[in-house]
DNA sequence: AAGACGAAAGTGGTTGA
DNA sequence: TCAACAACTTTCGTCTT
């Protein structure tokens, strides 16, 4: 990102916390028009530019008590995380008879070892319940951080992952499949835009067995998923290009025009949201070549040139290449 | 030379009989 | 289950800047 183009506004977690709808207003220019760029968890100003970060800078644990809940909490140990198959809690007694110096230890508390590590395997850790969400685990890790997955997603998945075992939901279905299906059923609700094509080319298994196993989850949890919008990939793409907040909300104007013209339905919302920033930086004196946007967006150059010769058709806009 | 354009044929997914 | 279908892709020749 440039120097100068993208200013950045942080704000503290402790104030964010307090209420997550603080930020109505630009805290430099006073601009009302913000516009949320749910794949990072941003705030743009369309006016002037600002990003306001709304991210936790610092993930250790560094938590105060304001209530009888958080009084709980210490400052000892690591935060529990559902990502981590046994939330983070669990401690694994090693089988060779050294301490952690790797001395021997004495016969007496080896002994106690002894049956410690009985207890240990017959705890739930070794069960197959167990084993499986380790596996999932880490399969999530290493999509998430292929998709660049914000942690709060992942945490999300992680808890929709233990719906679906504990509705068995994963006998029969591949750990891989059901991981993917379940990062993009959260990404969808969240509004993170990730194609399924996204995750399929970075996952194991084919996009089909993904698509198959998100319609099941969808089927047995009960989930209600709103549409993919285009509004949420104009940010995200307007971002990776590089194009400044007046781009961003003159293409989310098109992408508006547009639906209430009736041209998005059916469409692809990638290829719509590549047209509307194609038009919008020429209109802004940004210009990108069809490419570049078609590129980011994952499309061709037909389709965007087909998609925003439409718009510009029905929507009588004015451009002049 | 790069970008834009459009035609034509091909592909994968949805729909409806 | 199959064919029709719309949207999108691939490919390629041509035009424009």
């Amino acid at each position: 990102m440039e120097e100068g183009k993208w200013r950045i506004y942080l704000i503290s977690e402790k104030t964010y916390k307090d209420d997550e709808d603080f930020i109505k207003m630009c805290p430099e220019c006073k601009s009302t028009e913000l516009i949320k760029d749910r794949t990072r968890g941003d705030t743009i100003c369309s006016n002037c530019g600002l990003v306001i970060l709304e991210k936790e800078i610092d993930q250790g644990p560094e938590w105060r008590s304001f209530d009888a809940e958080q009084e709980k909490r210490r400052r000892t140990g690591s935060p529990m995380t559902y990502t981590v198959h046994d939330k983070g809690l669990s401690t694994m007694i090693s089988w060779d008879n050294k301490d952690s110096y790797g001395k021997k230890i004495s016969p007496k508390m080896k002994s106690q070892i002894f049956r410690l590590r009985k207890w240990q395997i017959r705890s739930r850790v070794y069960s197959s319940i167990d084993r499986n969400l380790a596996l999932a685990m880490s399969e999530l890790d290493r999509l998430s951080s292929q998709l660049n997955i914000p942690r709060s997603i992942k945490e999300s998945t992680a808890v929709l992952y233990r719906k679906a075992t504990e509705e068995k939901l994963i006998r029969g279905q591949s750990i891989e499949a059901m991981i993917a299906a379940s990062l993009y059923c959260v990404c969808r609700i969240r509004h993170v835009p990730r194609t399924l094509d996204e995750i399929a080319t970075r996952s194991y298994v084919h996009k089909k067995e993904i698509g198959r196993c998100y319609r099941l989850i969808l089927k047995k949890l009960n989930l209600k998923i709103p549409l993919a919008s285009p509004v949420d990939y104009i940010a995200r793409f307007t971002n990776e290009l590089n194009l400044s907040g007046k781009t961003l909300k003159r293409a989310n104007e098109i992408i508006k025009l547009a639906k209430e013209h009736g041209l998005t339905i059916g469409k692809d919302p990638t290829g719509l949201a590549a047209s509307c920033i194609y038009i919008s930086s020429i209109l802004e004196g940004e210009r990108r070549t069809q490419r570049e946007i078609a590129e980011v967006a994952h499309v061709t150059e037909v389709t965007v040139r087909n998609r925003y010769k439409e718009l510009v058709k029905e929507l009588r806009i004015d451009i002049e290449i």
